[in-house]
RNA sequence: GGGCGUGUAGCUCAGUUGGUUAGAGCAUGCGCUUGAUAAGCGCAGGGUCGCAGGUUCGAAUCCUGCCACGCCCA
């Protein structure tokens, strides 16, 4: 006979195969439908409140890896948050102005009027933000997508030039004329964070300079080393270390001498490398006493002046260093120190001008400008050598051309006023990974000034006028009602608007005029926490968030700029944590995944093709599961090890289901009590009967590692190590649940009595494990879970529900610790078994006889007389326990009968007449079932 | 060149204040099951814990140096 059909084996509709790619859209579709997002705010009305303030990612390009990452990471923050039991809203945002919009825009179409180019550019943000919005909701992450903030928003805009009006108030903002890292393809000054280096070759000359003041006029040499010939026009003075000794010597070749001064420590290396020989060393004197000189400038009609200063290193060169000041940070200082004047004779294409003295070279880019000056210099006999020089040099990240160093009007933030209570602040926030902190602490300690102006169309305009004799009129009510009237109209006002136009609305007088600049687009995104924390009436209020979290590159990007305006405009940091997480990187070339890299992958990296391939819940888990504080190395085959993982929890989920098909918990489900005096363990009564029924060793000891897993994920959680989460919930799955609860308890599920006091108690245990395991796993797998919550019968979806709260009565810690025990057992039987079938003495585990030894006296003293109990723990059919010696096992053949329903080898099997074939519990059964079926 | 960080099995990661034979999941191999079946279960192989010294009865863990990689700075 088939018993088959008398067993209640699992069912569900739950479907094994995920299908996420199709799926995953209807179930968006569903919750945008329910307004899920809305929901869950308002079943937070009265909670505390915890913000994540999105720092806004460029509207540029697809979403990538790294950005999915990003934003994935924010989203287990807010998910978890939520459903710890805050109220977490998240307000994305997009960074929309700037030079990589401005520049592909300008690449399409040559020669547009800024009115047009800034249209054109909003257009295109808009088109990406579009494109990024669908993906990023594609991924799962909730928020507030059909509102989000916009940094080409009026209010926004007007929140930016608000801004700089308070900086204005304060005495911040100062305009100078200072050498300011200046793109040549870009045509526009960069901030430290636009500059990338990359190796390259430029001549390195050693050029001499006459003295002509002084004893030695006429008579002994100053001689100079550098790498860009091209500044030598703006040369205006010669550095020299003051303490250092300088040794006045006779050099020369081929017939030629004349005496140069060189400082002691570098005079091999510099007559090495210019193939000079030393006939004499005539004198020697130090740094000091020859500040005050003057030199000839050796094509120019212009005297160099000697002086003495800090950065003058023995490192190469001649301890001589060419000084212009208008192309170099450390010349500007010195030359201000000096009363120097400062040259920059180079346009905005880089392109050396007429100021420069030159007339042949005018027009000259000024990296092709370098042979000129070099051939300049051989032909007058001023270059005592030339070599090919190989070093790290800075270049603009956007269009890739070396960067120069030159001086023009900017406006600038005075950073010191703000530095001491920047670092302040810095150590009163919680930095994640702690490293954090001495890195941007580093960085503020030391950065200079902060150039803010940008000649640029596509930005905020800066919003300063200037009087007809051209000076600035920096005034912060002005700048305030211009605010006003971007609030209204944008900034498009201050570029569709003439300079009478503009007088007029504004009350200033005629010849008033107005500039092109725009501001640096990190004051952009740097006030968002006034344009969008202390505005979102959903965020509090408070400009202050709980956690930005971003990539380890904005230490010198966003949360510095961040930190700086928040000092300037409220004294204090603008966020309470700050969350860092690495790069994604490729795994075989190690190279980052970033946008402006787009297109050039062998391999795909954007987001899209994974969320497509594998869908959304396994990018998700792959965020999860990474250690998101490093580098993080990805390839597709890493991720497609994912899909496993992801397997055996939608598994568990379904076989939990799939048992749980006749199980209603209102009717069902037992009790759970604390045992009293015997100690901690849980027994369980059942309902309406009320007789008591303890739960086997496994059913406790399920319970009681569901409390541990809760804690540990909610702690996990707390923390933001999701990597944690997802190990305690993929080994819970796989090993407590799927190996050995599910294992061990199919007899009673399946073979059982439907209403049996033990199936029904396992019935319930699982409900509780699936109950918590969707919840715990909500956060990551956000579409599986909801779909597993639905099919538990849940009207509503799972993201409106909170973390399980571990339940201590439930834990019991000495039951776990016996079970370690029992598991090591276990393992000994199952080598046994293993050994057994090797020899073919069975086939499978419950065709053997076991006997077990057991060292320890007191857990056979604990075990002896509960065999059945074991049987069914170690899923076997004929077990024999024994004490004394080493743990182990032996295997020989059972020679008790197989039942035909539970195919477990049975003492009774036969004890019924009417069942020869059956043990007796399955005979007990079948004959209820018999009945039923009679009666219906 | 300087600062910060990282380096444990093919992959993703655990390894408590230093303490038995360094663990888990996945992958691999070999079996079992066919009543979770495009599933489930078992067993096995796989690591000089980046390298070299040192402290210690004992080091993946502490110290020093080096190597590789990353970020930041020059």
């Amino acid at each position: 006979m088939n018993y088959k059909d008398t067993l209640h084996l699992p069912k569900t509709d739950f479907p094994m195969k995920a299908d996420l790619v199709t799926r995953e859209p209807e179930r968006l579709k569903i919750w945008e439908e329910q307004g899920l997002y809305g929901q869950i705010q308002d079943t937070r009305k009265d909670a505390p409140l915890f913000v994540l303030h999105d720092g806004p990612p460029f509207a540029n390009g697809d979403v990538h890896m790294g950005t999915a990452l990003n934003k994935v990471l924010k989203d287990l923050i807010v998910k978890s948050k939520t459903m710890a039991g805050f109220r977490a809203p998240f307000v994305p945002g997009w960074d929309c102005h700037g030079l990589p919009i401005e520049f592909k825009v300008v690449k399409e179409s040559r020669g547009l009027s800024p009115v047009e180019v800034r249209r054109k550019s909003e257009e295109y943000a808009r088109k990406f933000i579009d494109i990024q919005r669908g993906q990023f909701k594609r991924l799962g992450v909730f928020g507030t997508w059909a509102d989000p903030y916009l940094t080409l928003a009026h209010g926004y805009e007007a929140e930016i030039i608000r801004a700089f009006a308070k900086f204005v108030e304060k005495g911040l903002v100062y305009q100078s004329k200072k050498p300011v890292y200046w793109s040549t393809g870009a045509q526009t000054a960069l901030a430290e964070a636009e500059v990338e280096y990359a190796d390259r070759t430029d001549p390195a000359i050693y050029v001499k300079f006459p003295l002509v003041t002084g004893d030695l006029a006429g008579k002994a040499n100053m001689v100079i080393w550098t790498t860009t010939p091209w500044t030598l026009p703006a040369n205006v003075a010669i550095a020299v270390s003051a303490k250092q000794e300088y040794v006045l010597v006779t050099l020369g070749r081929d017939g030629w001498a004349e005496d140069f001064f060189v400082a002691r420590p570098l005079l091999e290396s510099f007559t090495r490398e210019a193939e000079l020989q030393v006939y004499g060393e005539v004198a020697t004197v130090t740094g000091e006493q020859l500040a005050g000189l003057e030199a000839q400038h050796p094509f120019l009609d212009r005297k160099s002046r000697i002086i003495t200063a800090d950065f003058v290193t023995m490192d190469s060169g001649t301890g001589q260093v060419h000084v212009a000041p208008g192309h170099g940070a450390d010349d500007y200082i010195a030359g201000k120190q000096h009363g120097l004047p400062i040259l920059s004779p180079v346009d905005d294409a880089g392109k050396l001008t007429e100021e420069a003295g030159m007339p042949a070279w005018t027009g000259k880019y000024v990296f092709d400008a370098n042979a000129d000056v070099v051939a300049h210099l051989r032909s007058i006999k001023a270059l005592l050598g030339e070599q090919k020089y190989l070093h790290s040099y800075p270049h603009c990240w956007r269009s890739k051309t070396p960067v120069v160093f030159r001086a023009v009007e900017q406006f600038f933030i005075k950073i010191d006023a703000l530095r001491a209570d920047a670092l302040k602040a810095i150590d009163g926030v919680t930095w994640l990974p702690h490293w954090g902190r001495n890195r941007i602490y580093g960085t503020v300690e030391s950065r200079p000034d902060w150039c803010i102006s940008r000649q640029r169309t596509w930005g905020v305009p800066l919003p300063v006028f200037y009087d007809a004799s051209g000076q600035p009129i920096l005034d912060a009510a002005l700048a305030r009602k211009v605010a006003d009237l971007v609030d209204q109209h944008g900034t498009n006002l201050w570029f569709e608007k003439n300079d009478a136009e503009w007088a007029q609305m504004l009350g200033l007088p005629a010849g008033t005029t107005r500039r092109s600049d725009t501001l640096d687009v990190w004051i952009d995104s740097g006030v968002s926490h006034t344009a969008v924390t202390a505005k979102r009436p959903e965020l509090g209020g408070s400009p202050i968030a709980d956690v930005y979290i971003e990539a380890t590159d904005q230490h010198r990007g966003w949360f510095q700029s961040s930190l700086m305006t928040s000092i300037a405009l409220y004294g204090q940091a603008p966020y309470k944590s700050v969350i860092t997480h690495g790069f994604v990187v490729d795994k075989d070339s190690r190279k980052k995944v970033s946008k402006s890299e787009q297109g050039t992958y062998a391999k795909p990296m954007n987001a899209e093709h994974f969320v497509g391939k594998y869908g959304a819940d396994i990018v998700r888990l792959w965020a999860s599961s990474v250690d998101y504080q490093n580098e993080v190395p990805f390839s597709e085959e890493s991720f497609k090890g994912l899909t496993d993982a992801y397997r055996s929890f939608r598994n568990i989920l379904r076989i939990l289901l799939a048992n749980l098909f006749d199980f209603d918990s209102a009717q069902h489900a037992v009790e759970f009590r604390p045992l009293g005096e015997t100690g901690g363990v849980a027994a369980w009564t059942r309902g309406p009967s009320g007789e008591a029924i303890r739960g086997t060793i496994i059913d406790r000891w399920v319970l009681s590692r569901l409390q541990e897993v809760t804690e540990t994920c909610r702690k996990a959680y707390a923390e933001y190590d999701f990597r944690k989460v997802f190990q305690t919930l993929n080994q819970f799955v796989t090993v407590d649940i799927s190996a050995l609860y599910v294992d061990i308890t199919k007899d009673r599920l399946y073979c059982d009595a439907a209403n049996s006091p033990r199936r029904r108690v396992t019935q319930t245990v699982m409900a509780r494990v699936l109950d918590s395991l969707a919840r715990l796993l909500a956060p990551i797998l956000v579409f599986t879970a909801d779909e597993a919550w639905q099919f538990a019968g849940r009207k509503t979806s799972v993201h409106l529900e909170q973390f399980p709260e571990p339940d201590a009565v439930l834990r019991d810690t000495a039951l776990e610790a016996q079970m370690e025990q029992l598991l090591g057992l276990r393992g000994k039987i199952g080598q046994a078994v293993e050994g057994a079938r090797a020899e073919k003495l069975i086939g499978n585990a419950l065709e053997g006889a076991v006997t077990l030894q057991i060292a320890d006296q007191s857990l056979y003293d604990q075990l002896n007389g509960r065999e059945a109990e074991l049987e069914e723990l170690f899923i076997l059919s004929d077990l024999t326990i024994a004490v004394g010696g080493e743990n182990s096992a032996r295997v020989i053949r059972t020679t008790r009968q197989k039942c035909a329903r539970c195919w477990r080898h049975r003492k009774d099997v036969g004890a019924r007449p009417a069942h020869p074939e059956l043990c007796e519990r399955c005979a007990d059964v079948v004959e209820d079932v018999a009945k039923k079926t009679v009666v219906s």
